[in-house]
DNA sequence: CTCGGTTGTGTTATAAAGTAACATTTCCGG
DNA sequence: CCGGAAATGTTACTTTATAACACAACCGAG
C-alpha cells in the first residue's frame, strides 16, 4: 500500500491518451512476468489487453466475444483460464458487484483495491486508500476477525456524469 | 447509521437463542410493513424466514429448495421476487461476494453495510461502522464521486475458526 | 357487494456466469 | 530430441438470474 492520502486519484479524462494506458499496462505485465518466471502466452496478453481496451469492468462472456471477432477460437475455459492467472499475478482485479474484470494500474505490489464504479458511464476508478483499508482493519481487529481479503466497491456517479445529469 | 464506532459488534455464539433471532427479525417485519404500507405476503414471508435460519448468507436456489421441501411449490422467479421485495424493505441484504443473501439486523433505517465473512464456518456478521463510511465517504468525495451505494465485504476468520484451524 | 385496476404469483423458457473432466498440444530443460 | 510439466482445446454441465405472459388475490370506488 504505497499511496498516502493527499494521493489525488482522479477519473480518466475522455481525452486522456488511452492508447498509452494500454501500452503501458501490457510493458508493466510482461517484465512483472519474465521477473517472476510466469508465461504471460498470447491468449492472456490477448485477454489483458481486450481488458485494457477500456476503464469499464468487463464480462467474461464479453471477452470471450473478443477473442472470436480477432479470430481466435475460444470457449468459456479459455477466457477463465486466462482470467484466473491475470487475477493471481495481480494484473487484473474482479469487481465483485458487476461479475467483471479490469485492468489494476499498479500490478507490481498485491493489495487491497476499492473501486468507485459510475453508473452511468461505467468506469471504474480503483483507489488504493490507506484510510480505507485501516478503517477496515481496525473494525476487523476490534471483532477479532482476521482479515484475508478486501471487497470494497462503491456505486454512483463519477464527476463528469454528474455535470452531464445535472446539465450543470 | 445510528452506531458509534466503540459499538461491540460480535459473531454470533454458536449457543446463542437463534429461535429468538429469527422470532424477532419476523416480529420487526412485520411491523415494519405494516407501518410502511407494504405487504409481507405468506411468500415473502417464508423466504425472509427461511434466511433467518442460520447467520450464513444463503444462495437464491438453497432458498427454492427450501420452499419446496416445506410443500410450498416454487420455481426461480418466486424466490427471486421475494428477495427483491426484501431487499427494497431492507429486511435483507445481498452479499455480491457470494451471491448470496443475508438478514439485516437493522432493517428500521437504510443504511450501508459492511459485512465481515468467516471463510470456514461463512457467519457473515453486519457492521454499521461510521469509520469505514466516512473512510469511504471521504474518499468519494475527494474524487469528485457522488456515492450512491456501498459494498464492503472482507473474507478472513472469525474468532472461533482461528482458535480451530490454529487449535490454540 | 361487485367491478376493475393494481399487485402478487405461477409457469415456461432462456440468458448469463462459471466449472468439471479429459484429450491434445506446446514448451523447455536435460 | 525426448519426456514431463504447463497451457490450451473441447464438450458438457452447473449455478445464478431474468423475460414474458397467464392467472389469481387484494382492495378501494361506486
Amino acid at each position: 500500500m504505497p499511496e498516502n492520502p493527499s494521493e489525488g486519484w482522479r477519473f480518466p479524462e475522455p481525452t486522456h491518451n488511452h492508447r498509452q494506458c494500454v501500452q503501458s499496462a501490457l510493458e508493466r505485465a510482461e517484465s512483472l512476468c519474465r521477473a517472476r518466471g510466469c508465461r504471460l502466452t498470447e491468449q492472456r496478453r490477448r485477454v489483458l489487453a481486450l481488458i485494457w481496451q477500456s476503464h469499464r469492468p468487463v464480462g467474461a462472456y464479453a471477452l470471450l466475444d473478443g477473442l472470436r471477432e480477432s479470430g481466435h477460437n475460444a470457449a468459456p475455459p479459455t477466457v477463465y483460464r486466462a482470467l484466473e492467472f491475470l487475477l493471481e499475478q495481480g494484473l487484473i482485479h474482479r469487481v465483485e458487484s458487476l461479475n467483471a474484470y479490469v485492468g489494476c494500474p499498479q500490478p507490481e505490489e498485491h493489495h487491497h483495491a476499492q473501486f468507485l464504479v459510475c453508473r452511468a458511464c461505467e468506469t471504474a476508478l480503483e483507489l488504493d486508500a490507506r484510510a480505507i483499508d485501516e478503517a477496515v482493519a481496525d473494525c476487523a481487529a476490534h471483532c477479532g476477525f482476521k482479515v484475508e481479503r478486501q471487497t470494497v466497491e462503491v456505486r454512483g456517479l463519477c464527476p463528469r456524469c454528474q455535470r452531464k445529469t445535472h446539465h450543470g
